[in-house]
DNA sequence: AAATGTTAATCAATCGTTTGATTAAGTGCA
DNA sequence: TGCACTTAATCAAACGATTGATTAACATTT
């Protein structure tokens, strides 16, 4: 008996050890043997199972599209809301959820500290995150907001309103470091999340009325 | 007669050629020959003038502090204004200013880079950036929004709504690719960037309105 | 000549990848 | 079932290339 990986426990230890390493570390700043040494893996493994530390990188990206695609699920077939109010509504809902994984400290923070790493980077992995998991997303919040305002779903100021939302979200987890320390946290969890999640929905309302007008 | 630096002109030509390396490859993925050769010196000018790489790094975020903040100067002992009316104006034209530089293409283009790059790798460098250069702005428009408002400039809701209005720049430069890809356009460049600070702008108006209420 | 810059050459260390050997689990046939 | 063979997976070891740093010689200026 011993403690190495065997079967598919290597890919998978490879997959969460590389995740880590290059989100905290970055993809160049880490090496090979030291993604095998957290994986408790050979270092060889990672030719054979992804063909090099390249192939390793994207297998990272789809997995955690995938995981985070069904962890906040919903991207189904859902009928859009019929009345302004649950569009706004949902639109709440979603913040919530969003905020939650990025700002908060819960399961996903590996997996947020690697997507941001790689949104820095542009490259195939930031292309596949952006493609499969930011604008299907995005999308359906201009469908909200459409339903919300009665402007154009496809309107330019829409999508940019959209893009100016989420904007605020990501913002507070890459600089936050530095807004904890402005805020007096002594760290980032559900409630700051929390706090963070009210005031970019209070801003979401005011900007809806501000379109209604 | 040679084409090489010589005098201080090395110096300057390794700090232009970092910032430019570390910005677009990352500091990992910057080697000290790759920056010596695009500065057109010798290699080991890194350790006679910056004690070696990561001296260069410090010297870089230094230079660019000293050099933005210049540049957008203003930060002198101005006087507050006096008016709501005028508050807000003030910061209608600092989100014009700072988005020109942050969004636009104009000559400040490889120093965001290098800024937004090292903001995803906390370090000492994040730090110098992050206390010389956004705290100051972000401090000013606290008080700025308090005149316009009426609330606490150190409410911790205030403190959180000047965050989330600077994070939307921020991240329309992050996702700048995916931006520009979802509304169509080739280029993001000056009037992309008025387009971005209008609707910015208009945000602030709607987050304000509704916090007078 | 003393101080300051710049250079080519070299250093040990580490990089990503490849190799050949080894193990264990299937597979086909008698 | 028993034997011969193939395949998938893992390993230690080594590969050539590149890394950041250092050295000592050379050039320029004071």
């Amino acid at each position: 008996m011993t403690d190495t990986q065997t079967q598919a426990g290597t890919r998978d230890a490879l997959l969460e050890a590389a995740q880590y390493l290059f989100g905290h570390k970055g993809y160049e700043g880490t090496s090979t043997r030291a993604i095998a040494d957290r994986a408790g893996v050979n270092v060889a493994s990672i030719a054979y199972h992804f063909g090099g530390k390249a192939g390793l990188r994207r297998a990272c990206a789809e997995a955690l599209a995938e995981r985070l695609n069904a962890a906040l699920q919903a991207e189904g077939p859902r009928p859009l809301p019929g009345t302004p109010q649950a569009a706004v509504a949902e639109m709440e809902t979603a913040i919530r959820a969003i905020t939650g994984i990025i700002v908060g400290s819960d399961g996903a923070r590996d997996t947020v500290t690697f997507i941001l790493r790689e949104l820095g980077d542009p490259g195939e992995a930031a292309e596949l995150i952006f493609a499969r998991l930011f604008l299907p997303r995005h999308a359906r919040f201009c469908q909200l907001w459409s339903i919300a305002t009665g402007q154009p779903a496809e309107a330019d100021e829409v999508k940019l309103t959209i893009f100016s939302l989420i904007g605020q979200i990501v913002y507070f987890r890459i600089a936050e470091p530095f807004v904890a320390r402005r805020m007096g946290w002594s760290a980032t969890g559900p409630d700051q999340a929390a706090q963070i999640a009210d005031l970019i929905i209070g801003n979401l309302n005011a900007m809806i009325e501000r379109a209604r007008r």
